[in-house]
DNA sequence: AATCATATCCAAAGCGCTTTGGATGTTCAT
DNA sequence: ATGAACATCCAAAGCGCTTTGGATATGATT
C-alpha cells in the first residue's frame, strides 16, 4: 500500500492524505479522521526512502563502532549503550544504522555516510585523545555527539561523559582511607580518552596523599578478563606487591579476582579491589550487596540521553553544543577492606 | 555532489554516468575511466535513498534485537554476532539497521519495517520454541534468516545454528566418563529454543548411562553471573549436591565458580564445570590453556555466515532455504576432573 | 448582491537515482 | 555506395513521497 493507492481508495488527492497524516492544518477534522482510520486498517506507512528523498532528511542516526583490528575486540558496553539509544530513536521515529569497522578505515565510513546521505547524524564511540574524527566530522558538516570526550579538541561539540577523573580519584581515596599505600591501577588502553582521565584521577589522589606514583603498579591494555588476570598475577608476584587494585571494568576485576584467589589470597582481606561498573545488564555486580566495591554509572542511561542530545542537535542545527557530565555513584561491596597488617 | 552535477561537469548525460559507474556495457572503456576518476576526485557516492527508490531495493538488512522487558537484559553475544554480520554487509554494500525492542511489541516492528520498505530482509535473533515470528515473516513475505532454530515451524526457512544437542550431550558424556553421577544443568530460559535443545542433549546422555534425570539439578533462567552464582550456591547446599555442572554460558560459569569457591571448594577438584563458550572477544576463556573445559563455537563467525546466507536469499528469492549446523569443539581446560572420592 | 476572508482540497513539480526506448554515428559485408 | 549491425550516448519517465501555488466552495461582511 502506498500513498497513491491509499488516496485513490479514499477519493482524495495525495496532497490531502499526506497532510492529514502529517498533522498539517489545511485538512478538516472529519477528513483527517477518515484518512487516519484508512491508514490504520490498510497498515499504511510512508516509505522511509521516499520520505527522506522528498524532505532531504535521512531519519536515521549512524553508530560507527570501531573494532580493534588487532584483537577483533568489540567493546562489551556497546550492547547496552545501543539498547539505550535505540529506545530514544524508536520513540522519535528514527532508524539506527550501524557500521562495525576496524579502526583502520573508519574515516572512509564517515565519508561514505555523508556522501550517500545515509544518516542525519552520528554517535562517536570510544573517543581517543586528540581524536581525528572530530575535526573530520566538522569538516564534513555532519552533526555528531560523542560518548565520552576527546581532550585536545579546540572547537566545541556535543558530548556526554562519566566524570572519570573524579570517579577514580574517589575510588583511590576510598582505598587510601582504608590505609592502603601500594595501590595498583588496571586501566584501559591509554590512547582512549577515558583511560587517560581515569589515570589522572588516580594519580591526583595519590599525589594529594603524598604518595609518589609508581609506574610498576600501573598497567593498561584491552580490558578483558585475561588482561585483568595476567596483570594482577604479575604484580602480586613482584616484590612490594600492591595491597589494593583500582580496576577499570568489572570484567577486568573478575580476572583480577581469579589471580588473587589463585595465589590463595582472599579478596577484600589480603587484596582489595575497587572497580568501575557500567551496570551492564548481563553482568550485574552481584545482587543486593555488590560483590565488588565500585563506582557505578549506567551506560544504558548514557545511551538514552546522548541519543536525545544528538536528535536535538539535528533538529536545531543552530543550537550550541550540549554537554552532560555524569557523576558515578560509589557502591561499597565486599571486595575492599583495610590494609592487611604485615606479620 | 550528486549525479546531475557530476554528469554536468563531465559533459555527459546522467544515464551514461550512472551506467559507467554501475558497470553496464553500453559505455566505452575510455568514458568509463573518465567517469570513474571524476567520481573519485569529487568523492561522489549515489544517495542510498534515491537508489533504493529507483531500484525498489533497500540495500539494508534489519536486525531486531529483542530485549527482555522484565530484566532489560541484552544478550551479551549480540555484540560479537553483529560484528561478524557487519563485516559481511560492509563487503557487499549493505547497511545494517538495528531495532532494539522489548519483546512485547516486536510484531509491530516487523510490520513497520515491511510497510516502510526499510529493509530487504531481517535476521531473527533468539528464536523461541514455536516462534510466532516465523509465520509472521512468511505472511509478510519478508526474507529472513534465523540465528538458531525454532522447533515447531512447519515451513522451511534459512537458519544457522550450533548443534546444541550434540554439544551438550558430549559435554555431559565427558563428565560421566570422569565418573560423575550427580551432574547439574544450569540452562538458559526454557522458552528459548537453544535451551531446550541443550537440555535434550544433557538428558539423552544421562539416560544413555542409565541415570535418571533429577529435576532438582536442573535450573533455567537468564544467563547472568548472578544466576550462575545463586543456583550453584543453592544446589551445593542441598543434600546429595552435584559434583559437576554443565553451564550454558561462560558468564554463568563465572558465577558458578564464585559459589564453589565461596564454599571453600576447589573447581576442577571438588566440583567440575563444563560450559558452552561463544568465543566472545571480551570474555575469552583464558589464554592458551582454557580456564573452563568448554564446548566452543564462535558467534562472530556465525554472524558472518548467517548474514551471507540471508544476502543470498535476498538476491535470489527463488532459491531453497539454506541451513548450517555448526559443531562445537570441545576444549579441555582446568575446570574438570574426576569425581572426588567420598571420605 | 458584490466582495472578501477562510476553509478545504488538488495538480504538478521536485528530491536523486535507474532504466526504457530511442537517436546518432561507425564499421563492415555486399 | 548501401543497408545491417553495432557501439555509444541521451531524453524522459518513474520510484513514493512532500510541498508550492493555486482552485473552488462556503460563509461572513459590506
Amino acid at each position: 500500500m502506498n500513498l497513491k493507492e491509499l488516496s485513490h481508495k479514499l477519493g482524495l488527492s495525495q496532497t490531502t492524505v499526506s497532510r492529514a497524516l502529517n498533522g498539517y492544518p489545511e485538512v478538516s477534522a472529519a477528513t483527517r479522521k477518515r484518512v487516519q482510520e484508512a491508514a490504520d486498517t490498510f497498515n499504511y506507512r510512508p516509505s522511509t526512502r521516499a520520505k527522506g528523498l522528498a524532505t532531504g532528511q535521512a531519519l536515521a542516526i549512524g553508530h560507527v563502532i570501531p573494532v580493534s583490528s588487532k584483537h577483533e575486540m568489540v567493546n562489551p558496553i556497546f550492547g547496552d549503550f545501543i539498547a539505550g539509544a535505540g529506545e530514544t530513536y524508536a520513540r522519535q521515529g528514527y532508524e539506527m544504522i550501524l557500521s562495525i569497522v576496524d579502526d583502520e578505515n573508519e574515516e572512509q565510513i564517515y565519508r561514505g555516510l555523508k556522501s550517500r546521505r545515509a544518516v542525519d547524524g552520528v554517535i562517536v564511540h570510544g573517543p581517543r585523545r586528540d581524536d581525528y574524527r572530530l575535526p573530520l566530522l566538522h569538516e564534513l558538516q555532519m552533526p555528531f555527539a560523542v560518548h565520552g570526550r576527546a581532550s585536545g579538541s579546540t572547537t566545541p561539540y556535543t558530548w556526554l561523559d562519566v566524570n572519570n577523573r573524579s570517579a577514580f580519584e574517589r575510588a583511590t581515596n576510598f582505598l587510601l582511607d582504608l590505609g592502603h599505600q601500594r595501590i595498583s591501577l588496571i586501566n584501559g588502553l591509554e590512547v582512549m580518552d577515558f583511560a587517560h582521565r581515569r589515570r589522572t584521577g588516580y594519580e591526583d589522589a595519590l599525589t594529594a596523599h603524598g604518595i609518589t606514583v609508581d609506574p610498576a603498579l600501573m598497567r593498561s591494555g584491552e580490558m578483558t578478563e585475561v588482561f585483568g588476570y595476567q596483570t594482577t598475577r604479575d604484580m602480586l608476584g613482584q616484590d612490594d606487591a600492591p595491597t589494593a587494585i583500582v580496576a577499570s571494568s568489572l570484567i577486568c576485576a573478575l580476572g583480577a579476582r581469579r589471580a588473587i584467589e589463585e595465589r590463595g589470597l582472599v579478596m577484600g582481606k589480603d587484596v582489595s579491589i575497587i572497580t568501575h561498573d557500567d551496570a551492564l545488564s548481563y553482568l550485574q555486580n552481584g545482587g543486593e550487596i555488590p560483590i565488588f566495591t565500585a563506582t557505578r554509572s549506567s551506560v544504558r542511561e548514557a545511551g538514552r540521553r546522548l541519543a536525545q542530545m544528538l536528535l536535538d542537535a539535528v533538529a536545531d542545527p543552530g543550537r550550541a553544543p550540549q554537554h552532560a557530565l555524569l557523576e558515578a555513584e560509589l557502591m561499597v561491596g565486599g571486595s575492599t577492606g583495610p590494609t592487611p597488617r604485615k606479620d
